[in-house]
Parts: structure tokens; sequence; C-alpha cells
DNA sequence: GGCCAGGACACCA
DNA sequence: TGGTGTCATGGC
């Protein structure tokens, strides 16, 4: 009687990841978007709180929330600071799962009290430090908090999100199976570390795969064509 | 009506 | 430690 293996099929990594092929895929990306720097928002606070509703939602369902927020004069840390996770929640419906998200926020707010409340003042403890802080905050995951750390504090840490995975999976980088820690160190190792590269540099990702680079791909006009292996990812 | 969208976490084997 | 279910809305 033999013992039935299931096929695991793990592709390996395509092309070796080194410093000049992911600048030249940047450099590709910021010929044909420009210069981002960028997050959408209008002050640190509103980018943290856009980076726990986006947790798997499209933006344009968290803009909807962020709106509501903003018409209602809670867009501040002082204002929103004072609310129950249960009044927080219905006002930020639009953006799904939004009873676990309003608890999400009332952490983070808790976690931001220690701090004045200014998103900012990260920054004054090293990266490591912070990091370790924040992602012991109920609801902060790696990609959240390296977003808040990034758009937010303005620390040198590179965001890995499902765009990021995906391109780069596409690009033949990645072989689908790596961890967020893996991914990050593959760019730590292969960037200058410079918050400014890393705040456009995924602010590109970010644009080429609302616009091109999707689940089911369309592949229209696309600045990596020729660079794509076009697996679907 | 189903799939997808800039995740995180609890639970289970 | 890794896999799976859950949270849940809105656009296509």
């Amino acid at each position: 009687m033999g013992v039935i293996v299931t096929p695991v099929t793990v592709s390996p990594i395509l092309r070796r990841p080194d410093r000049r092929f992911l600048l030249s895929v940047y450099h590709l990306l910021r010929e044909r978007y420009g210069h981002a720097r960028w997050w959408p928002g209008e002050s640190a606070f509103e980018v943290c709180l856009g980076a726990i509703l986006t947790q798997n939602t499209s933006w344009s369902n968290v803009e909807k929330a962020l709106g509501v927020l903003r018409r209602r004069g809670l867009l501040s840390f002082q204002a929103l600071r004072k609310l129950p996770s249960t009044r927080i929640a219905p006002l930020i419906r639009s953006s799904g799962t939004y009873r676990v998200k309003a608890r999400r926020i009332a952490s983070f707010l808790a976690f931001l009290e220690d701090y004045g409340g200014r998103p900012r003042a990260l920054a004054r403890e090293t990266l490591p430090e912070v990091r370790t802080k924040l992602l012991r905050v109920k609801g902060i995951g790696p990609e959240t908090a390296d977003s808040i750390l990034l758009y937010a504090a303005g620390l040198p840490v590179f965001v890995i999100d499902a765009y990021t995975r995906r391109i780069f999976f596409r690009l033949g980088l990645l072989n689908g199976q790596e961890s967020y820690a893996e991914i990050q160190a593959l760019f730590a190792a292969n960037l200058p570390r410079d918050a400014g590269l890393f705040n456009d540099y995924h602010a590109q990702i970010v644009r080429l795969g609302k616009e091109v680079c999707r689940t089911r791909p369309r592949c229209g006009d696309c600045p990596l064509e020729g660079r794509c292996l076009k697996r679907g990812l």
C-alpha cells in the first residue's frame, strides 16, 4: 500500500533579486507615474486611521468611512479618543469588518496616548523599538504597523502588501511562499535605507497595482511590460 | 450571486 | 507551525 503524496509545486525564485533590478523597476514606475511621496490623507493621524481601515478592504470603501469621520469633525486624536469603539463602529461601517476595526482603532488610540496623540512622535524612538511596541497593539499587524511607521512617522521601513507580493511574484523575484519578514528583508538588503525612497517606491507599487496589476491580470498598458512573467497571483 | 479588496487574529490539529 | 474560518462592506 503506497503512500499517497499530494504533489506540492513551489515555484523557484526565477530572478535573483539585486539592487540594480529593484532600482530599475522603481525608475520605470517613477518614469510612468512621477514622484508620488504619498499616502492618501491630509494628516499623519488620518494616515494611521486609513492604514487600519484598509485592512482587507478596497480604498474606495475606506474613503467613505474617512469622509464620515471628517464631516463629523472626528479626524483628530483628541476627538476620536473620547469615543468608545461601540460608537466608532457605525461611523466606519462602509470599510467592512467595522466592529473589529473600531476596536482596533480604539486600541491604537490608547497606544498613541503615550505619544501625546501625535503619530510623528513615534519617530523619537528607534525603529526596532517602536515597531515592536506597535506590533503588540491588538489588531496592528506587520503591514499596518509599517504603513504607520513609514507614512505617518517617516521612519525608513518598507511596506509589504498584497500589491507588492503580486507584482514581485510576477516579476519572478518571489515564489509566492515567502513570509512578510522575508520579503521585507529582500527589499532592505537591496535598497538604500531611505524613508523617501521607501515611501515613493511603495506608492508606485500601489498605483501600478490599482491601475494595472490586478488579481485577474488585464495587463493593459503596463510600464513593466517585458519584465513581467505574467504569472497569476 | 460570487469574487475581490493595500489584514489580523483565534482556533485547531 | 501552518492551515482555516471569521470579520463584513461595496463595486464590478
